[in-house]
DNA sequence: CTGGATCCATGATGATACTG
DNA sequence: CAGTATCATCATGGATCCAG
């Protein structure tokens, strides 16, 4: 296994955390941990054009950085990769990357280029949370192509995750990921069930484009 | 010019951003423009074994993307890098990338390790903010090797940036690198001349160790 | 001196196929 | 499911050089 050891070798906290954490592909994989523990083929789906060489090495990286533990049941060949409390720390890098992301570099999707609902669910839990006079306490139980994710609004901020809610759902919806992609882009609703109170339907459906819109209003703006 | 063009494909705020700023040296490159506009061998001094062809390509990127702006002044070879309001917009990533950095990847200097006083200073305040109890407006003039620092506390955060202070300082502290780095881990003030009034002064001498404090605390604990 | 450019070496990553 | 193996390519490192 060849492990990268590239170094900065400055006496400096910036330089010493892109040491761990700044290599091509790495702050992907703790995006995708961030939202729950995941096997090796979740995070190939996910990550899409990476080389399982590669995912395996920032596994290998990040377990030595003590970021990522592996839990390997014996006797079972499947292996859950999860964050440690040191990786849960670079939550506030990610969601300021995510920030800055948003205002910043978005793009809206180039032809065929893949989609995954879960990073479609984060850019609108953030673009809800970046714009939000939206101080609700809200919970929203997506099932997505037979997955199970969780949007939600605490009264201060919107986050998302993925699995299923601890407590009752204000609105559920089930959808296959284009048809969620087309709910959120604003341009239809077909084929997608939203269940829920009226009210709360409502509100769901208010802010469900909020993405739409932030990006909108950017692109007229920006490059 | 090669210019690096790899992408992520990822629908994804995460990923977008990584492609502006994800590369080797880029964020260190913003890290230093962040405390203020430098010429490329400002950055060269800073960054230490990166190459002139790879600062060379990093700076056009990010003028590329709007992230920096390259003042040419007409008749004078002088090139001044700075953040345009996109760039400054990182700052938020730095800094969790800084506070990341300072509790979870922080090592002594090895053997040789180059330190530029600027970085060292941003440590320093990194570490302030960090623990501080310490809720007070103070300003700390730094003349290093000739170059002139600020660390701000505002009341609630603390900061540091390249240049002289607007308003007068509370406490002037002259010394080169080498002595600096003596007084900030706790070993001699020797070479190191601190002007201020004494109260002024007194505070200064119990912060100036923070950085010493909090990574001493850790290292029994940590990797 | 500043602000690069050029050349070569090497190592990280990409593409594809295969395996216990 | 969780990786390995092999080969190709491209980004980066290291050194040197140069023009204004």
């Amino acid at each position: 296994m060849t492990r990268n050891v590239r170094t900065y070798d400055h006496f400096c906290v910036i330089a010493r955390a892109l040491e761990d954490v700044g290599d091509r592909w790495t702050l992907l994989v703790i995006r995708d941990l961030l939202s729950g523990a995941k096997r090796f083929t979740d995070l190939m789906d996910r990550l899409g054009a990476i080389t399982p060489k590669t995912l395996t090495q920032r596994l290998r990286e990040l377990e030595d950085t003590g970021i990522v533990a592996a839990d390997r049941t014996p006797g079972r060949r499947e292996v859950w990769y999860r964050l440690t409390p040191v990786g849960e720390d670079l939550r506030p890098v990610i969601d300021a990357l995510g920030w800055w992301g948003l205002k910043h570099a978005w793009r809206w999707p180039q032809e065929n280029e893949p989609m995954h609902a879960e990073h479609l669910l984060r850019a609108v839990a953030q673009a809800i949370d970046m714009v939000a006079d939206a101080h609700v306490t809200e919970l929203w139980h997506f099932r997505i192509d037979g997955a199970d994710y969780v949007i939600e609004g605490d009264g201060k901020h919107w986050s998302h995750r993925a699995g299923t809610p601890q407590v009752a759902a204000d609105v559920t919806i089930t959808a296959r990921t284009d048809a969620l992609k087309r709910l959120i882009f604003g341009e239809s609703d077909l084929d997608v069930e939203i269940e829920g109170a009226s009210a709360k339907v409502q509100r769901f459906r208010k802010l469900i484009t909020t993405l739409a819109t932030v990006v909108s209003a950017q692109e007229t703006s920006s490059r």
